[in-house]
DNA sequence: CAGATCATGTAACCTGTTACATGATTTC
DNA sequence: GAAATCATGTAACAGGTTACATGATCTG
């Protein structure tokens, strides 16, 4: 369970509570990984039953307690444990290229707008990973001095912004292979 | 749900089994869309029930009675719908990623054997789709004379391909970076 | 005065994986 | 003689999403 691991490791970094760390994944992971509120309740409590996590409660008036988490030793080596782990890469799961792959039932126009879409979604996301995530980094490099660990999150950054720009790239590439083809060329080639 | 359309995309190029259907899936669009049988089987048997597909009991000895499955008009029609409806672009979730952001705990060689194995993974499935999945392209289109569709085939094939370099220079230029450093400048500048 | 923020959860549901069950025929 | 192919499923489990429940305080 990767969601385990996330959380250890920003526990790791400070203690937190769970709705901290939530935001922790909207600021910084969330572009590659992310979770509810109603996921990380339930798996925070279930780690702190596994010994992996400590809890402590700071009392609050007019609003729910606050339940801090602290990593325990079993904690910190079930993180190292599987950090070093060799990882697989998950296959590919994308319902558009459904679309794309059964696109011959389409018209020229509709499976144009299908493609036109998708550009702009994953535009959109490039454009917000390079203002957003970039200043997350820079935020957090400044609030917490973990100059070290910016590499690291600098490293998943490129990442996700070099998979935008290979979507961004085929999917202009298609709308040009498709709009140079005449009407006839595209109706008639079956 | 993407799988009943995925399903109803292969039924309406031919009748079919379920088991025909995973050999589809396995063949041509396994590296962006897949499902075990334990899967498809109850599903044909939900979308027959909605009306989108019809089934054919063909009588066998000393083997279960091959389920041949038909588009229905219905089926056709929801097909149609689904493949113009808007696609929206899933979030990548790579646990992977997530041993690079809190790599900051690993020392240099233990963060290199996971950037060199998910390099290996990758360019084995690069590997892969410049053979099989072409040679399965080619081969569909033999059998089934869909020269149209396989220009749609190919466009998938395409962004797969894509997707795959683009880890494997991500991960070729990180082990540079890494590599780079002496050993000294990646233990200190925490 | 509406909406975001802080702060916790539970329950139902959906999708997908793994394990189990059966068993003949063909291929190496 | 072992493994792949053909052909069907069911049941338990894991992970994640959506909806529901509560409610004060702060911000525009």
């Amino acid at each position: 369970m990767s969601l385990k691991h996330a959380l250890l490791g920003f526990l790791n970094y400070a203690p937190m509570t769970g709705y901290e760390l939530k935001q922790h994944f909207d600021r910084s992971i969330y572009y590659f990984w992310n979770a509810k509120l109603s996921q990380i309740y339930p798996t925070l409590n279930r780690m702190k039953e596994e010994g992996l996590l400590m809890m402590e409660v700071e009392y609050q008036e007019s609003k729910p307690n606050r339940k801090v988490y602290h990593v325990t030793d079993a904690g910190r080596e079930e993180l190292h444990r599987w950090l070093r782990e060799p990882a697989d890469a998950p296959p590919l799961r994308i319902a558009f290229l459904i679309k794309i792959f059964f696109g011959g039932k389409l018209t020229k126009e509709e499976i144009l707008a299908q493609l036109r879409h998708q550009l702009a979604l994953h535009q959109e996301r490039l454009a917000a990973y390079q203002r957003e995530v970039r200043d997350a980094i820079r935020q957090n490099v400044e609030a917490t001095g973990l100059k070290r660990e910016s590499f690291f999150w600098g490293l998943t950054l490129d990442m996700g912004i070099r998979y935008e720009e290979s979507w961004i790239e085929w999917c202009q590439e298609t709308v040009a292979k498709i709009e140079a083809m005449t009407n006839n060329m595209y109706e008639n080639n079956s």
